[in-house]
DNA sequence: CATGAATGAGAGTTCATTCAT
DNA sequence: GATGAATGAACTCTCATTCAT
């Protein structure tokens, strides 16, 4: 029991070891640098050993993920929640744009990337970014029950609401807008109206 | 001169039949069977005689990326455009949609992709999406001059409504509504009634 | 006493279990399949323990081979033996015939490959088919005590009647007979004709 | 045109110089031995250039076993072929075992492995072996018109006979004789007997 | 203009085996 | 008796790129 239980947290240990070092490589030097190699390189150990914890490189980007999800959600919950739902709506805002910002790497594989979701068996099992989701949906709910949101649907509202974080953040983090050809303080500047515009229209 | 001109039109040729063959590569086997070797391969050239054409991989893809949005603005510009701008909007917000789902891997690349951005060396030489961004803008800037749209700035609007559409419309390209646990058919639904409660919330 | 009898039991029937294991897997997946790794998983033990009971791959092969071996033994068993001999001859033959069909992994890991061979230390001590051939010697003792065969010396009769059939065979399953360019389906018919042919020949 | 002929030239010699090694490679370490890496190690090329000139391992493996086939064909050609067709049968039967006893690696590539013949697309358009084939199956035809030996059917007779050679050749080959408690001089002479047995019985 | 030839670097993955516990 | 943990050594294959010709 109590064996199979040290053994248990070994394992884990190690696999958080693993994603650990996956995760310093993504913010440090982006994908593309994340190997098998390289990440065994890292903890000094050989890259047949990650095999041991991972089936193949597919499910250890699936736990790299859900590690940058629980960052999201720790993000989330630091947040001293407002008692108002609609200033509730504008903390998660802010820091889901605090966080894509903050860690534009793990923001690309949790939202943008194609790679690891191949590995997804079935959309049941994938589970990832399920709570930050609910986080948003409830806070929209709460909206609507109070009246302050322009919305009916809490799940039409909420995937409305990250889309249009979702959009102008990932342009923006992929370059896209230079064709607008503003200086990119103008774009940050555009960005923020734009912003704070949405909200305001989305409120009541 | 006839002879320069000449040897410029042969090098344009030259160049438009490598990214054509690539473009279609990206269509039809998506982006990572796009390699110089492959390329060459289907133009039945050898790999190094790319390198004439382009100093590296980036700036083909970025010539790729130029011809998509080519693309784009066609399809665009085949748009029997309606008189009242905001109908206007409507159909261009439907013509990107669409665009976006007939190819989703030239999609990828214009707007999602980090690929070809590393070889722009400044903002101001990057003009793909020039043509298609001010059409968006122009068409904001007639709905305010007739007040039928919320917005005051042409800028943010345009930027606005292109990243509400773009952020949809890549979630959902790239499965991130897994975790939503809705059926593809819900979620299908669920975006058409965000794509046009947008429109109806921006509408005056 | 009892105890060690007891501790050999138990040391034999894991060691059934390993082969049993691996000669499934011989049987469903081809030998490309059969790792130890592979075998340990299907038995749900660690690698390592089969290792308390094998000292090499080698050796263990060797044991799925002497299975293999049982099986074709059994396989003569069933014989209900005729008692003319040569028509008991020809029994062996169809059964032989039969048994390599429907197990040609287990046929190769007997009769082809080189595998678990290097393991075998003297010659003495591989047994393996030792039954089987000397059922087949037998046969021949008796049709020549009976003056029903072409052969004086009944292990050159046996080696040569083994080999005939042996030589078919596997240049068959070896898809050797592809630069004949005989039909699928002539060379069926051709192989019947040559093992008829053989029958009749060596029959007086 | 002699440009092309010599680069053709080249691209042939290149291929030649790698199967070559490779022969050499079978030849001295056996099978096992010979990996892409290895091969490009003895020409001191690297592995990627042996992927300029095959497609992949078993294109290359193909192409060697065509050379050993080249091989056993120069062997029988080398003979100093007997007028009477049965004397040059029994030549062709010597040569053929001579060729597998000097070569026993390449004989395993040629009739006994597994791994070329997946690569082998069509029956129709593997050949290796085509030759040698023929020229036994000319041989029986010869036999068969002179009416020197038991076959009606020229292809019956050759599978017939090569299948012989074959079994016994190979189960040699690969120790399988081993079972029959035999000295290895003995097998050696209860061998040849049945070699002379079967020429002895099929003649007429 | 075009290319044939070549490569260094690197990818993911699997294997039989060992050894301290 | 059993194993968890680990590994060194392979493996095949693909890539963008260079350069002499």
């Amino acid at each position: 029991m109590g064996i199979s239980e040290r053994k248990e947290r070994e394992k884990s240990e190690m696999r958080k070891r693993i994603v650990d070092a996956a995760v310093q490589m993504f913010k440090d030097e982006g994908y593309e640098k994340v190997s098998i190699r390289n990440i065994a390189d890292k903890i000094e150990y050989s890259p047949a050993t990650l095999y041991l914890y991972y089936k193949d490189k597919d499910e250890l980007l699936l736990d790299v993920q859900r590690d940058a999800f629980d960052q999201l959600n720790m993000a989330f919950q630091k947040i001293p929640f407002a008692k108002e739902p609609f200033k509730r709506l504008e903390q998660i805002f802010e820091n889901y744009i605090r966080f894509a910002r903050e860690q534009p790497e793990l923001y690309d594989l949790m939202f943008i990337m194609k790679a690891p979701m191949n590995a997804v068996p079935d959309a049941d099992k994938w589970d990832n970014g399920d709570d930050a989701f609910d986080v948003l949906k409830k806070c929209v709910e709460d909206c609507i029950a109070e009246g302050v949101i322009r919305f009916t649907d809490p799940v039409v509202g909420a995937i409305s609401i990250w889309g249009f974080v979702h959009g102008l953040l990932s342009l923006d983090l992929k370059c896209r807008f230079k064709p607008t050809h503003l200086q990119t303080e103008q774009i940050a500047e555009v960005l923020r109206q734009a912003y704070r515009n949405y909200l305001d229209m989305i409120h009541t």
